[in-house]
DNA sequence: TTGCGAAATCCTAACGGTTAGGCCTATCTT
DNA sequence: AAGATAGGCCTAACCGTTAGGATTTCGCAA
């Protein structure tokens, strides 16, 4: 996936790599809403074209990971030895996921988060993808044999912990609590 | 609460509910995205001004009873007969909620809304916050005694069984499947 | 009834995210 | 080396949304 075979492609990434990095400088600094598009553009010495050729709205600049996260949780159950228990792999995903967006670092970007509406949105319906991605990681494993249904519930049901739980006072707990109940509802579902 | 004692709420009602049918109307016809609020504005006769001074943005249009619902959702747990249990109430009205998104004649609109990334997207963010709402509602009765952790997790448990049943084959099988999931969550945060 | 304050509506102009269309140039392929 | 393609640029616009301030309409009390 990240091979740079070729200088075209090194150079893309290149690009990308440096609006994301200036847009979130601005915005840590004036404020999500105090910088335009424009501003970013003009500051990482691009046309605002270009800008949105690698990032499809003003919100996906700051949840650049996205698809790492994505692929995190996916193949935390894909993955995952034969035979281990499905619940207790996803709790530690969530958990390391939780632990990485509440680390020390991530506070102003998680400010600026809770700050906004506009973000506040945009990482829901990315949480809602997330959780669909999810949903078709259960149903394709062999071993677990649960409806659709039971599937795409305890995928909500986990990114549910995870959203509760980085807003949450006590992260880790509250990640430890909500999956008590998880594994409870995942148990009612046995065939 | 709808008492129309003067005039000028009535009018103010007349005017929202003209702008709103006239809306729903072009979506239908024209597709969501073919119409602009410029569009519903003329052909509701009222300025543009005046449609965002009643609805906060454009897909705030196609939700129009968005209160309805979230009043709906929360009363099911505060109106309800001292010592019923909690699960089957929620259960109870949230099937009914169900069945009215998937009544005969909410398909067109369904349509609309799945059809449109941004609908979607609002869809969403509204029902976390009636998931917040609801949330508040629990930790409030008295009988319950849960943790706050355990009544947020329970009711964005509940607006998902809701979410997910009004895209499934089976809408009401589905939100009995989810809440047999969701009552063994829920009985696995007894004190 | 009249007059006043508040609420609802209007108009205009703009702002800011986003996109279309067309062009240029660096890179890749053969 | 030549053509093909992808990445990037520029300009101009579209559309949702808002600010600012004028204007009308209604409710209420003198």
């Amino acid at each position: 996936m990240t091979e740079p075979s070729g200088r075209r492609e090194r150079k893309k990434a290149a690009t990308r790599q440096k609006i994301a990095d200036t847009a979130l400088r601005l915005f840590l600094k004036r404020g999500y809403d105090a910088v335009g598009i424009r501003d970013v553009a003009a500051e990482a010495d691009v046309a605002v074209t270009t800008v949105f050729a690698h990032f499809a709205s003003k919100e996906a600049l700051v949840f650049e990971r996205d698809q790492d996260f994505e692929q995190r949780l996916t193949r935390a159950v894909t993955d995952r030895p034969p035979l281990e228990p499905l619940i207790p792999a996803l709790h530690r995903e969530v958990q390391a996921l939780v632990r990485h967006c509440t680390a020390e670092g991530s506070a102003p970007v998680r400010r600026m988060i809770e700050g906004s509406p506009a973000l506040r949105e945009y990482e829901e319906s990315m949480s809602l993808r997330h959780a669909q991605a999810l949903a078709v990681a259960l149903a394709a494993d062999p071993h677990l044999s649960r409806s659709a249904t039971a599937c795409r519930a305890t995928a909500r049901f986990a990114i549910d912990a995870y959203a509760l739980a980085c807003r949450a006072d006590d992260p880790e707990a509250t990640v430890d609590e909500v999956f008590r109940m998880i594994k409870a509802a995942w148990e009612a579902t046995a065939p």
